[in-house]
DNA sequence: ATTGTCATTACTCAA
DNA sequence: TTGAGTCCATGACAAT
């Protein structure tokens, strides 16, 4: 890097710092403020959510467009941002010099098929707060990859009472602005942290934990310039994040780089993405109409493209228990399980299909991998079991959300035994696969909004995530 | 068979 | 408290 771009960065440095703790201190007699009015008995603002700071706050709020769009549109790309796309040539990474990132200007658009630094993408102005988060991610995937906090891949196990299920105020905040599309644990037990991302493109970061210093633990940046389609944590580095964006981008935080690199680029939006069980280098994800595609993250280029379904591929998931076995769920209405080394290109075959009436969300294996759970726009969760996953039964769930609500989604808990998903009254359905009926309902005064996405952690039962369209997540524990 | 447009309606934020 | 603004999801249906 050139001596006056250094210059630069430590001038700016000392600034960012300075005013970090003008900021700082600001905060702290506004939470006291809070604090005392806190007494409203609907608290709309909540104690935490992310902090936006006044100047960067969604500056011109840019309007979501996709790369699609951009060039269909014949609409030239933001004019300061320089090295925009202009033609598919110059998508090709390998092609795009360096260090153009590296430039002091504010912030860059995420549109650019280039890495992009944590600290350009965070979206406040105290770096110091992105130090404080790359050093907490750090220090506990060190402590994973020594061993001393590794949590071994779902298994089921640690039968839940939903009685004890609750959701304390302190475990609610507003980690970004508007509808996430995604929540993810981080998988480690020592600090419960979530990320999430939104429409817009912005990756949110709760520590749960955080110490009372480091103010509320949350963390906002943007990466993506468009809607958040998929996270994927690497179960065995926590270090790594894979996110996927309906511009196409495939991005990995790469918490030692402290960068949200780039691994791959499509033509097409990506829609969702998983990592494959078996090969920590391999990242399946759904493109366009139907597609799906693995990326082979160490050549950086896509080994295959099958299409797969008629219309978008919603999820991807594979079994713990057989790697080769595959499940996606598809806007055509289907939801099919694939046996990975019986996919050819030109026919595609499933080993098994599940039609359901309309748009098909997700499709879920167990932890155990002997149930696969599909939710559609059709008002039914199904529920796949048998050997070859031939026995299909309809629980009735009322599945339609309107237009800025995301779609329900039933995830699986730590055992085989329930299915979480949504409710437009603001609730968390609990599905008993013993019962094939809707068992119970979560209900917290402190839930002000329909959650309608859905995590658990991999480790601690009763630890369930559910992300608003609002930005608000909600950890729900068991007592 | 593809493309367009319309209605839906929950949440946040600013007054 | 109210009211404006949101706006890439989806299905239904109309127009090409």
């Amino acid at each position: 890097m050139a001596p006056e771009k250094l210059t630069e960065y430590e001038r700016r440095r000392i600034e960012n710092i300075k005013r970090n703790e003008e900021m700082l201190a600001a905060l702290k007699i506004q939470s006291r403020v809070s604090e005392l009015s806190a007494v409203t008995k609907r608290p709309r603002a909540q104690s935490k959510s992310y902090q936006a700071s006044p100047q960067k706050k969604q500056k011109s709020k840019s309007p979501v467009v996709l790369r699609r769009s951009l060039r269909t549109k014949g609409i030239p790309p933001d004019s300061s941002t320089a090295g925009g796309i202009k033609d598919d040539s110059d998508d090709l990474p390998d092609r795009i010099a360096p260090n153009k990132y590296s430039q002091p200007a504010p912030k860059k658009s995420p549109r650019e098929p280039i890495p992009i630094s944590m600290r350009d993408a965070y979206s406040g102005d105290f770096d110091v707060s992105n130090q404080r988060l790359i050093e907490t991610i750090k220090d506990f995937s060190h402590k994973i990859d020594d061993g001393d906090d590794r949590i071994e891949k779902r298994k089921a196990s640690g039968t839940v009472h939903l009685e004890s299920l609750r959701l304390e105020p302190d475990n609610i905040a507003r980690v970004v602005p508007g509808r996430i599309l995604n929540v993810r644990f981080f998988p480690t037990n020592n600090v419960r942290m979530v990320a999430v991302g939104n429409k817009f493109g912005n990756i949110g970061f709760w520590n749960v934990d955080a110490p009372q210093e480091d103010g509320d633990g949350i963390y906002l940046y943007h990466p993506h310039s468009g809607p958040v389609s998929g996270i994927v944590m690497d179960p065995f580095s926590a270090s790594k994040m894979f996110t996927s964006c309906y511009d196409g981008f495939i991005r990995v935080m790469d918490i030692e780089k402290e960068m949200f690199d780039l691994a791959y680029l499509s033509e097409h939006p990506i829609f969702s993405i998983s990592q494959w069980p078996h090969d920590m280098n391999s990242i399946y994800y759904g493109e366009g109409s139907g597609e799906l595609g693995i990326c082979d993250l160490r050549a950086g280029k896509s080994s295959v493209s099958w299409k797969l379904h008629e219309e978008r591929i919603n999820t991807i998931d594979f079994t713990s228990e057989n790697c080769n076995i595959m499940a996606t769920s598809s806007t055509d209405g289907s939801a099919c399980i694939w046996d990975l080394r019986k996919v050819s290109a030109h026919k595609p075959k499933s080993l098994q299909t599940v039609r359901h009436k309309r748009a098909v969300h997700s499709a879920y294996f167990s932890p155990s991998g002997r149930f696969l759970a599909t939710t559609s726009i059709d008002n039914t969760v199904g529920l796949l079991s048998g050997a070859n996953y031939e026995d299909t039964s309809m629980v009735s769930h009322f599945n339609h959300t309107n237009r800025w609500i995301s779609s329900f989604r039933g995830i699986w808990g730590w055992d085989d035994s329930y299915i979480y998903i949504g409710n437009m009254q603001r609730g968390v359905d609990v599905i008993s696969v013993a019962d094939k009926k809707l068992d119970f309902t979560l209900r917290s005064e402190h839930m002000t909004a329909i959650p309608c996405r859905f995590d658990a952690h991999q480790d601690k039962v009763g630890m369930l995530a559910g992300a608003t369209s609002g930005g608000q997540v909600y950890i729900w524990t068991a007592s």
